[in-house]
DNA sequence: ATGGTTTTTACTGCGTC
DNA sequence: GACGCGGTAAAAACCAT
């Protein structure tokens, strides 16, 4: 198989485009000179006032918050870390020192010593229950990693984090492999978040296969009883949308189509990323616009064909029902 | 495993710049 | 002649049974 086909389209459109400034925070949009503003929710830079979007995710700018021992911790974390699932032991964990002294330096009586001993025992057997806790900072380190090459959001991550927690707790790991339930976690997080990956997409940054990757997924939503509709197509377009370089009129657009065809049903069965493709392109078409299906199909990673097929079936069911 | 459905691959013909 | 687009047939992938 080709590589040229998984290659991920870049927005980059002119050579003319100015160096921009990487010290400030304010930069202006390349296009009309608005405001660039970060977009968490879509983890997107957008531009305010004409909707460009110059970069989608790909570089993450917060704190390197993994710690593998505690003198890293010491070093990377900032003082008065927020707690967040993303540590294995949520960053709170606490830590009582081996000497037998006080915090003078005093040694201590023996009542205190032993109650020191009760102490120490206790906290070991919370903090590190046992070795799911290993487990667990090695599965965090990698949905981290995957969420980051994806341009998934800060929500998104915490959300795997939760799930892989949650399918530890269950035992749903035996027989499974951690990198496998972490990519899963991802996969289901970004879908549940409305901001979904292909499975291609997630089967590019994992280091698991893709039948893998689905099989484990099914079973930890099943287990976790986790809800996860269909993948909305219209989650689909923005992104689509603004790789092309097409307007925010186009990008309504398309999400007209998709409602249209999902009120008459047109759907059911279909690949999702498949109609939000076809909708895009259609919607280039209707207003002007200059796409070429060849271009559709690279960002999205659909063959042409498929765009083609979709893309008749909305604009049959436009017809069908004009106006309501 | 099987059969039905969807998607992909590969190829061909048509019109246009 | 290359390009964008449309169609088709056969293969592959997917899904429920």
């Amino acid at each position: 198989m080709s590589e040229n086909t998984r290659a991920r389209a870049r927005t980059t459109e002119s050579e003319t485009e100015q160096e921009q400034e990487h010290e400030s925070e304010q930069v202006d949009c390349p296009e009309c000179g608005g405001n660039l503003v970060m977009d968490d929710e879509h983890g997107e830079t957008v531009c305010d006032d004409c909707g460009l979007v110059v970069e989608e995710g790909e570089i993450d700018r917060g704190p390197e918050w993994r710690a593998f021992d505690a003198s890293e911790k010491d070093e990377k974390s900032r003082v008065g870390a927020p707690t967040t699932n993303m540590m294995h032991d949520k960053g709170l964990s606490t830590n009582i020192d081996w000497r037998d002294q006080d915090a003078y330096g005093n040694s201590l009586g023996s009542r205190q010593r032993q109650k020191m001993q009760r102490l120490r025992k206790w906290n070991e057997r919370f903090r590190t229950r046992d070795s799911k806790e290993r487990n667990l900072k090695q599965a965090l380190g990698e949905i981290d990693r995957m969420a980051s090459a994806l341009g998934l959001p800060e929500n998104v991550r915490e959300t795997a984090s939760v799930i892989y927690r949650r399918a530890l707790d269950e035992d749903l790991l035996p027989g499974r492999s951690i990198e496998g339930v972490a990519t899963a976690s991802v996969y289901a997080a970004a879908r549940q978040a409305g901001v979904p990956r292909s499975l291609d997409e997630i089967t590019d940054v994992s280091r698991v296969e893709k039948s893998e990757i689905a099989r484990t997924y099914r079973y930890v939503i099943r287990e976790l009883g986790l809800e996860v509709k269909p993948a909305d197509p219209e989650s689909y377009v923005p992104r689509f949308a603004s790789s092309l370089g097409l307007s925010d009129e186009a990008e309504h657009r398309a999400r007209q189509l998709l409602q249209n065809a999902k009120e008459q049903g047109v759907h059911s069965g279909k690949s999702p990323v498949g109609l939000a493709a076809a909708a895009v392109y259609a919607a280039a078409l209707l207003t002007n616009e200059k796409t070429t299906q060849a271009a559709v199909s690279e960002v999205a990673d659909i063959s042409e064909v498929t765009i083609r097929n979709r893309y008749h079936e909305l604009l049959e069911a436009e017809q069908d029902l004009p106006m309501a």
